[in-house]
RNA sequence: CGGGCUGUAGCGCAGCUUGGUUAGCGCGCGGCGUUUGGGACGCCGAGGUCGCCGGUUCAAAUCCGGCCAGCCCGACCA
């Protein structure tokens, strides 16, 4: 392509209201455009980078015996009412009615339509299938950001498996799981597989794929020492013990006046440091009451008790269902004597004694609480959110807690959906049997954002090869001097006629915009053109990524980077 | 959904408090000229429903009301 015929508008200002790396580079580079909120619009460098993205999944999907099909981004209502998602997942449906009046819905995810079709598989022998597309869904997300990195409408490569039983599900749960390493490898990412939790897509067991980023939103837990991986709304932790002073007797009331926190009430009091406390909160889980006990200086991780309570709706009570089922404000709640509401703990407190935690008055607390004896705990449920320090829990090594970008996500369904639609084989006996589920999701733009949340300096992007848009951009000094611009159109003709994506930088522009627009848009190799280097027969080669030159004869420059680009296509 | 902020040329913004000729600035864009191996400069020029609707007024970008859109914080989030 020649630069001077390309739409690549480039802006020379960074965005005013990019909250990310790649949400400014991208829009900087000419990548992409925003036209709603969590919409954007991939111009022709944008939507070669996905392009190419979709390529590579589709070689690795291909490559596990993946077929590929495209199914619709409109569905009927019906079919979502069967599964039951028509109303569980109210909010970010967007639902509308054709001219009939008939219920319709935008795509967030494609199981239904999936299972669906697979209601026509009718045999073992047909079995294992996995089918996948490439195909937009649209999620209305409260709040997009971070440019491709949350937003509304969105591809995605979502595949699905069909198995006969259990074993069939986990052979191409693996294999997706080397799929997906072998994708992320070659777009250039270092992404981890670690134990998630599947929300409400049901299922059993799920893997995400992280990229380390200060750009993600979710927290990894890792352990150095013997590779442990969990998303923090799954890991769990190893605690120091701590050893309780004695109390005999029974919990003592004692006076807090104004003291509503955690950390007010240890200032407060000396022997009730945060990790001699109970943290009570009162949470709406699943239109039920519960009240949530944590050790003082632990934070609660609301998916684990979406996860652990099977809970569509879990959220913090409001201060009026507070005042009217605990009879206290929020600040001086407590477990003690409560009956009546539902009291879910977390393991760290048990055993413990001579807590202190709210008396369920206001301005009053209890000291010397032991909690088995005590509290009436309906359920023991981990709760907490691990942090970074606490023991390993295979190992008991120190955890470290990074933020990290969902890059890919795996789940085992089961058989939730082929019971909901009734996908059922016959086996060898004859017998029907529901069909064993996976399904498998990779989001196309969010990929390329994390790309370049991890491949980029501060002169502009770092595409790594296998992703860039172009792989070779020719820049031509002086466009007015006739022997330089024969000779890099020379060039860019051989690099063409060997199959390498070339842009040809003709545009009428001084040469430390060229050089500065090639670095903002992250061209992985440069060739240099000018009269100064021909003088010699010369031409400079840049590589993006370090800056390296070298100078090499205009003759052989073609050959060069052909084997260059070559060895990095992965 | 709650709180805060914003909406003026393709992009970034000033003007609004205190209403009054023709609504400005920078970048970008077009023409001409000088320049040309790391983001040049001069001259000339094009480009605007001041988010939308309504109200107040002799007069509204400016004041008032409603609506819409976007951003930030929180809630929420497969």
């Amino acid at each position: 392509m020649r630069w001077s015929q390309a739409f690549i508008p480039t802006l020379r200002d960074d965005p005013a209201d990019a909250d990310a790396a790649s949400h400014r580079l991208l829009v900087r580079g000419g990548f992409i455009r925003r036209l709603m909120s969590g919409s954007w619009s991939l111009l022709p460098l944008g939507f070669r980078v996905a392009q190419k993205v979709e390529q590579i999944i589709r070689e690795e999907m291909n490559a596990i015996g993946g077929q590929e099909m495209e199914l619709p981004v409109v569905h009927p209502a019906e079919v979502w009412k069967q599964t039951g998602r028509w109303d569980d997942v109210e909010g970010i449906i967007v639902k509308m009615k054709d001219r009939r009046g008939a219920d319709m819905l935008l795509a967030i995810t494609h199981e239904e339509i999936f299972t669906q079709i697979a209601t026509e598989l009718s045999s073992y022998r047909q079995l294992p299938q996995l089918w996948y597309h490439l195909q937009t869904k649209f999620r209305d997300e409260p709040r997009p950001k971070g440019g491709l990195l949350r937003v509304r409408e969105f591809t995605m490569k979502d595949s699905y498996s069909f198995d006969i039983d259990p074993a069939g599900l986990d052979v191409q749960f693996e294999a997706h799981r080397g799929a997906y390493k072998r994708i992320f490898e070659r777009l250039g990412l270092d992404a981890v597989p670690v134990h998630a939790s599947s929300g409400a897509m049901g299922g059993r067991e799920s893997v995400e794929f992280m990229v380390a980023s200060p750009a993600g939103e979710d927290d990894v837990a890792t352990c150095a020492a013997c590779g442990y991986a969990a998303n923090t709304e799954k890991a769990t932790s190893r605690l120091d013990p701590i050893t309780d002073e004695p109390w005999d007797g029974a919990p003592e009331v004692f006076d807090t006046p104004g003291i509503r926190t955690i950390a007010e009430l240890a200032e407060f009091a000396d022997f009730a440091t945060p990790e001699r406390q109970i943290k009570s909160l009162v949470y709406i889980v699943g239109g039920e009451p519960t009240l949530l006990l944590l050790r003082g200086d632990h934070e609660l991780m609301e998916q684990k008790v979406v996860d652990g309570l099977e809970a569509q709706e879990v959220r913090p009570a409001h201060e009026e269902e507070i005042v009217s089922l605990m009879g206290a404000n929020a600040g001086s709640l407590g477990a003690v004597g409560l009956t009546g509401v539902r009291i879910v703990a977390d393991p760290a407190l048990e055993g413990r004694v001579n807590m202190t935690t709210g008396a369920n008055q206001d301005d009053k607390h209890l000291r010397g609480v032991a909690v088995s004896r005590d509290i009436a705990v309906d359920r023991w449920l981990d709760l907490r959110t691990v942090a970074e320090g606490e023991g390993c829990p295979d190992c008991g090594e120190p955890l470290e807690v990074r933020r990290s970008i969902e890059v890919g996500h795996i789940f085992k369904l089961g058989t939730k959906y082929s019971d909901a639609l009734s996908a059922t084989v016959l086996d060898e006996s004859g017998e029907e049997r529901e069909l064993w589920m996976g399904s498998y999701g990779i989001g196309v733009g969010r990929n390329v954002a994390a790309i370049v949340e991890t491949h980029h300096d501060d002169k502009g992007i770092v595409w790594p090869v296998p992703v860039a848009p172009y792989e070779v951009v020719i820049t031509v000094v002086s466009i007015t001097d006739d022997a330089t611009l024969e000779a890099a159109t020379r060039i860019y003709d051989e690099l063409r006629a060997a199959g390498i994506e070339v842009l040809l930088d003709d545009r009428d522009e001084r040469p430390g915009v060229k050089f500065a627009d090639a670095e903002i848009i992250g061209i992985p190799y440069r060739i240099t053109v000018g009269p100064r280097g021909l003088a010699d027969g010369n031409v400079e080669v840049v590589r993006r990524q370090d800056g390296t030159t070298e100078t090499v004869a205009v003759a052989e420059a073609a050959g060069i980077l052909v084997a260059k680009v070559e060895a990095e296509r992965l």
